[in-house]
DNA sequence: CCTGCACGATACCGATCGGTATCGTGCAGG
DNA sequence: CCTGCACGATACCGATCGGTATCGTGCAGG
C-alpha cells in the first residue's frame, strides 16, 4: 500500500487509487458531480474505468470517499488553527474566519464543494449526504465550544451567526453579488467576537 | 394534485405551457436540474416531450425560464414587503428577513433553488446562470438602498452582513447543522439594523 | 525463481439522456 | 361553416450514462 516509488518510468506516478481521487476532486469541484462521468475521471487519472471499479463499488461510493477526505482536510486545517492559538478562543475563531476568507479567491465562481454537492444529492439517505451533514454538525459543535470558551453570552447564537456568515460569504462569492467578500467576512466575525456585553465581570 | 386523471374535462386544466413550468418547478426544486429528464417533466405536466420542445428551444431554455419566473416572484414579494412599510426602511429590512425566515420550513432539506441551481451550472455563460447572478445583484442593490435609507453608517457592509445571514440561514437549514434557524436569523438581522451607532443625530 | 494479482486495454451491456420527425384530431378565431 | 394550428401520440436518433466481462502482462512478495 505504501508505494515506495519503485522506478517505473521517469516521472514517479502516484498509485491508481490516489490518481483517481485526485482526478475526481478536480472534476467534481469544477463541474459538479452529475456532469462528470466515470470515464472522464478515468481519463484524467490516466487509468481506466475498470481500475476505478476495482477500488470503489459505485460512483456514489467514490463521491462519498472524496467528500470524506475533503471533510478530513478541513478538520485538519481547523485543528491546526486551534493549536496555533492555544487557550485563546477569540483568536481561534478569527483564525478560522481568516482560513475561509483566504480560500474564497480559490473557490472563485464555483463555491463551496459541500454546499454544491448537497444541491446534487436530494436523497437524504445517500452516503455522501450523510458525510456532509456529519461534517457540518461537527463544525458547528466545535464553533459553539469556541464561543463558549470566549465567554460570549449566548454561544449557540454566536456560533449560528458566524456559521451563517461563513456559508453566506461562500455563496456570495460564487454568485458574484458582493465585492471584497473576504474583507467583509473578517469584519463581521470580528464584530461578533468583540461585541460589547451588557454585564461586566 | 396529480395521480391518475380520473376526471378528464370537469377540472379546468391550465394550458400546456403553464403545466410544463409548474411541473419543472416541482421537479427541479425537489430533485435538482440534472436528475430530472425532459420526459419526466412531460409526464408530470400530463403532456409530451414534443409539447415541451414546442414552447422551449432546449432544456436549458426551460431551466432559464423557470429561474426567470422564480426571480420575478421573489422580486414581487420584496416589492410587497417594501410597500407595506412605506418610508420605514428598518421595517422593510426586517420584513424581508421575516419573509425568508418563514420560507425556511418549506425549503426544508432542499434549500434555496438559486444556490442549488448555481451548483449545477458551472458554465458562466449559461443563460440560467446569468438570470441568477442578475437577480442576486439586483437584490443586493435593493438591500444597500434600504440600509442607506435606514441611516446605517456603512450601508454596503450592512447589506453584505444581511445577505450573508440570509444565504447562510438557507444553507444551514438544508444541511441541518443548526436548530431554530428562522428565529436566529431574525435576531441577527434585528441586531444589525438596531446596532448602536457611535454618533447620534 | 515462481507466482498471484493489480493493472491497463478492449469490448460490451441495458438504460436513459436531449432532441427530432411525422401524423391524426379537436377546437378557436375568422 | 371553414380552416390553421396547437396538441397528444408514437416512433425514432445518436450519444452517453453507470457498470461488467475478459484477457494479457509486468512486477512485488514469498
Amino acid at each position: 500500500m505504501t508505494s515506495t516509488a519503485s522506478r517505473p518510468s521517469r516521472v514517479a506516478k502516484l498509485p491508481p487509487r490516489e490518481r483517481i481521487l485526485d482526478a475526481a476532486e478536480e472534476l467534481f469541484q469544477s463541474q459538479g458531480i452529475a456532469r462528470v462521468g466515470v470515464q472522464a475521471i478515468a481519463e484524467r487519472a490516466e487509468t481506466t474505468k475498470m481500475a476505478i471499479y476495482r477500488h470503489f463499488d459505485t460512483k456514489d461510493a467514490l463521491v462519498a470517499e472524496w467528500l470524506r477526505i475533503l471533510a478530513a482536510d478541513y478538520q485538519a486545517a481547523f485543528d491546526r488553527v486551534e493549536t496555533e492559538h492555544p487557550g485563546r478562543p477569540r483568536e481561534q475563531i478569527l483564525g478560522l474566519a481568516r482560513f475561509i476568507a483566504e480560500g474564497l479567491p480559490t473557490l472563485s465562481h464555483r463555491g463551496c464543494p459541500f454546499i454544491n454537492s448537497l444541491a446534487e444529492l436530494p436523497d437524504r439517505s445517500h452516503p455522501a449526504r450523510q458525510v456532509i451533514e456529519e461534517h457540518k454538525a461537527r463544525q458547528t459543535r466545535r464553533l459553539v465550544g469556541m464561543c463558549a470558551d470566549a465567554g460570549l453570552p449566548d454561544p449557540e447564537q454566536a456560533a449560528a451567526e458566524i456559521t451563517f456568515a461563513l456559508e453566506g460569504a461562500q455563496v456570495s462569492t460564487q454568485n458574484g453579488s458582493i465585492d471584497r467578500v473576504g474583507e467583509r467576512l473578517l469584519r463581521i466575525v470580528a464584530g461578533i467576537v468583540d461585541r460589547p456585553r451588557a454585564s461586566a465581570p
